[in-house]
DNA sequence: TATCCATTTTGATTCAAATCAATCAAAGCA
DNA sequence: TGCTTTGATTGATTTGAATCAAAATGGATA
């Protein structure tokens, strides 16, 4: 159901460590580059960027002028609405690509902010389009990592439209946990970054109703759960849990 | 909430009518461009297809090649769960592009069933990006359209996530009413082509609850209901409906 | 260390939507 | 033409999550 965001990006954890001055390497687009190609392409990544925990990538309505790739750390993205409560649209880890909502009108859409210290390397995207003219393997990656995130979403839509929030919150604990596991972390235990009122807005429930899931989880034992350190005794009883919806395979 | 699809191709409808034998001029692709690039984009656009009613666009897990624009008709597309009934992802109608979903895994993600007769263009997708490197302009629209496609489906999770049924089905009915209006005909009165059972799939309601709420909305003389015949009296109050949920503007 | 604030858990109650069920209307077919 | 099927409406009941409320826990800081 939550489709598998890391496939966004790519398992890129494993060439983590090769070129530790060069963040190139580590982001999601230079797949499959040669290494003039690469060359090119690290002309564009021009600057990194910190944000410290709560701080703000970027704010909906500012101009949109840059991609931003995750290089360390968790984000969530959300949007405000009138009344001054927000809805979060996605938590993001390392190796993901935020920003591609902004395209289409040129500002940003949402927020993002940062739930834990984050590194991230801006993109400037008019030069990403332009080089990508000149490196068809990017282009096409690059059309792959929009196309993905379309999928992923329908896989939200799915989740909200047809789950119990039992099965959201199963889904949501796997989803993370498969994400941990490609970046090389424990896919049994881990620690959550958001709040449980985050975890509602994104799935869709009250924090009491996601507090109500994480407890009857704890009492199958098929969790354990100590605060925001989430320990999964039992992988596959999770899995069972999203009953017969779809994806996250 | 639905932000407005139509705007992912683009309101072409004004210049329908000026050449008629000419498909390319009525798709949603050739934005901006000067009569030589027209002239290159349309030797892309290879075949033109009819769709009868119910019957299939694109299948799930077929590979993928081409982006279908819609030339005329009405279309669902949807998921099909393990348990055989089918999750609704969307509406398509004129001037939309389909099978964005698909780019990421090269198969498609979901079917594409005709809601009505339909023609289609097909796009051979490899062509769309080869000559996209020589037009700038088609390449930075084509990534709007696949923009706003995500910004689309945040709308989407967004209502699925906060709003009531009623809600919902206001929503729902002002996106459509829109997209009609965009389109040239009423936004006023219109028939819709799906079942409730479709629009409850797609609003994540049951079937019984979405005659509820039309019912309801009709109570209110807000609609009148004829069956599949919907006629919006007083559009002001339907907005006011979706209640503090953003977008939809 | 004590205090404060934010977060989480749990319980009781209410409410909206699902479910179960019956009827009705329209469309297609023999 | 009547018969069958599909789709839509409406009512009664159940159920799952929201809401209201209180207590417990944790972390930050003075």
């Amino acid at each position: 159901m939550l489709n598998d965001t890391s496939l966004h990006h790519l398992d890129i954890s494993h060439i983590r460590s090769s070129c530790a001055s060069c963040s190139l390497r580590e982001l999601c687009l230079p797949v499959g580059l040669n290494e003039q190609e690469i060359q090119v392409l690290g002309d564009v990544v021009s600057s990194k960027r910190k944000i410290q925990r709560g701080g703000y990538l970027h704010r909906t309505g500012t101009k949109f002028q840059s991609l931003f790739a995750i290089r360390s750390g968790f984000l969530k993205t959300c949007v405000l609405e009138e009344d001054g409560r927000q809805q979060v649209t996605g938590f993001h880890m390392t190796g993901e690509l935020l920003g591609l909502d902004a395209i289409s009108t040129d500002m940003h859409t949402c927020d993002a902010i940062a739930l834990e210290d984050c590194e991230v390397c801006e993109i400037p995207f008019a030069k990403l389009e332009e080089i990508s003219r000149t490196i068809p393997s990017l282009m096409r990656h690059f059309h792959k990592i929009m196309s993905r995130e379309i999928v992923r979403d329908h896989g939200v839509m799915l989740l909200l439209g047809s789950m119990k929030a039992e099965e959201r919150l199963a889904s949501f604990l796997l989803n993370l946990s498969r994400r941990f596991l490609i970046r090389g972390y424990s896919e049994s235990e881990f620690n959550l970054r958001m709040t449980r009122e985050e975890i509602g807005s994104y799935l869709g429930l009250k924090l009491e109703t996601v507090s109500r899931a994480f407890s009857k989880l704890q009492d199958e034992n098929i969790i354990t759960v100590d605060n925001k350190h989430i320990q999964i005794n039992d992988l596959a009883r999770l899995k069972l849990k999203m009953g017969n919806s779809s994806c996250v395979t």
